[in-house]
Formats: structure tokens, sequence, C-alpha cells
DNA sequence: TCCTTAGATGCAAATATATTGCATTCGCAA
DNA sequence: TTGCGAATGCAATATATTTGCATCTAAGGA
């Protein structure tokens, strides 16, 4: 954990427990988490709900997380500090979800013509999958 | 108009004013509009917003509309009747947004690895793009 | 180590968004 | 035209997010 103070230390801003606490379970968490979610996740003494938004804010425009829209009331939350980028599936019957990373995520035909077309720089996509989970798949019909 | 009203009583449900007026407005966008924007163009006597959000759901429901996702605080919806299928682009400085049909959506490729590696009955996706506008882009590092 | 200070936090209150219960009204089929 | 089930308005409530402000803390310098 000592890579996530030093994230945020060296882009000048201070590392206090919170901050590193919402890092580790963004970065332990296979799915995006709600803050929320990831409030409920620290252990005592837990900051502020405020805190926990204000600090989701900065670190997305740090870029170390990256938030994400599932549909739902609120947006939920990864990390982006491995670099790597991840998409989501979310089941509409029961609401499960799920995250894989792309093979390879090859955006970059539409993205161009979207700068062409447009007149926009793309600089990153959202990309969220939706359907039935194989639970909800095998019961289908027997409501 | 009338072939939303038909939408609704083929569907089994009463064709009223707000839902022809909601299904109007939506058709004639360019871009996904939030509940509240609906409501605001509609004209007076306008729907309870309470309205709005039931009809909005529903129509969700039915397959007349679409919710998209843009990272706001409040869901946009979008007509989904003329069969279409948009994707939009938001500009992260100024907000502006901008949709368009993609020439060809191939993301079925993805969708099967889904199906084969999550389990997942894929349906539908959302996708959309963020980044700066021509506009903003002009006038990169002039703050 | 102690001091200083910009920035972080807690708390409370304010907003914005969305949902729900219930009495009333309306669409529409007979 | 009438009757019923569904839709609506209204008010209350729930949930999510933001903000002001007093206080506290991390981190660099003495």
């Amino acid at each position: 954990m000592k890579a996530a103070f030093d994230a945020f230390r060296s882009l000048g801003h201070p590392a206090t427990r919170g901050r590193g606490e919402i890092l580790r379970i963004l970065a332990e968490s296979v799915i995006p988490l709600s803050p929320r979610e990831i409030r409920e996740r620290i252990p005592d003494p837990k900051p502020d709900a405020s805190t926990v938004y204000r600090n989701l804010t900065l670190m997305v425009s740090l870029g170390l997380v990256r938030s994400v829209a599932l549909h739902e009331r609120s947006r939920r939350y990864e990390t982006a500090t491995d670099g790597t980028h991840r998409h989501s599936v979310v089941c509409r019957r029961c609401g499960r979800i799920e995250s894989f990373q792309p093979k390879k995520c090859d955006l970059s035909r539409i993205e161009s013509d979207i700068r062409g077309t447009l007149g926009f720089d793309v600089t990153d996509h959202s990309l969220e999958f939706f359907g039935s989970c194989a639970d909800c798949e095998g019961k289908r019909g027997r409501r």
C-alpha cells in the first residue's frame, strides 16, 4: 500500500488513511464499486461520506480511478492505476456484475471516424454489456 | 403521432397525452435527454415529474425507449422505436453531447466471448465516447 | 523534533434526483 | 354511455451528491 501513498504525494496531494483505503479497496475488487460500497468496506473509523465523494472526484481527475456507469442510480468506480481497462457485464435480472479485460479493444476505427465526422478528440470510452447471467438464464420462464 | 399512440395501445397500455409527448420529444431530439429536459419540453399543462419517471420506466420495459448513461447525475433516454442504435460522444470540458449511428457496430465477437467465458447471454450494450469537442479543442491551453 | 500552513476532514445543511402511497381522473372496450 | 383497471397529480419520502465552515492533519522547513 506504499505505492498508493506515493501516488498521492507525487501528485502533490497529502496521503491520508482514507485515500489509501479507497485505492486499496478498489484494487482488491474485481468489479466497480459504488461510493457507498467503498465506504462500507473501510474499517472503522470510517471517513465521512462526503470525504469519500471528494476523494473519488479527486482520484478520477488524477487518473488513479475511473468512473463507470452501469445504469444504476449511482455511479461506480474502478481502479485505473494498473493501466488496464475493463468492461462490465450486468445481469438485467439479478443485478449481478462481472468485469473482464478485453482481449483487444479495438475501437480506434470508430474513434477516428468520430474525429473525422464530429471533430471530437476522443480520449476514452465506456463500454458495458447487459443481458442475463448463467443462473438467471437457467431459471428463465420459471417465474 | 398516431404511431406513438398505437404503440401503446397495441402493447396493452392506455395512450395518454403525456406518453405521446414523451415519445414525440425523444423522436425529435438528436441527443438523449434527461427526464427533466423531457418534461421541460412538454407544452403546458405539463405532466407531473413522477408521471414522466413512471412513463420512462414503462417505455424502457416495452422497448420503446432506451436509457443511456453518460456519467452524469441523471440518466438520459433516447428513442428506440426506429430500431436503430446510437452512440453518444461527450465533451469532458463543456458537456456538449453528440450522437451518431455507428456504420457498423460489431461487438458480436466480444459478446460471444462473454457468453463463453462468463456464461452471460448478452442482449445489448452501451457504448459512449468521451473527449474534447472541436470548440474546446481549439481553446486548449487558453484558460 | 517542533512549527507552520495549505489542504483534508467531519458535520450539518442544502440540493438534486428518483420513488411511492393514495385519492382522483381518464382511456377505452363493451 | 357506462364501468373498470390503469394513469395521473400531489405530497411525502428515500437516496445520492454537494457545499460551507470550523477544526484537524500531513509534510516540509527551522
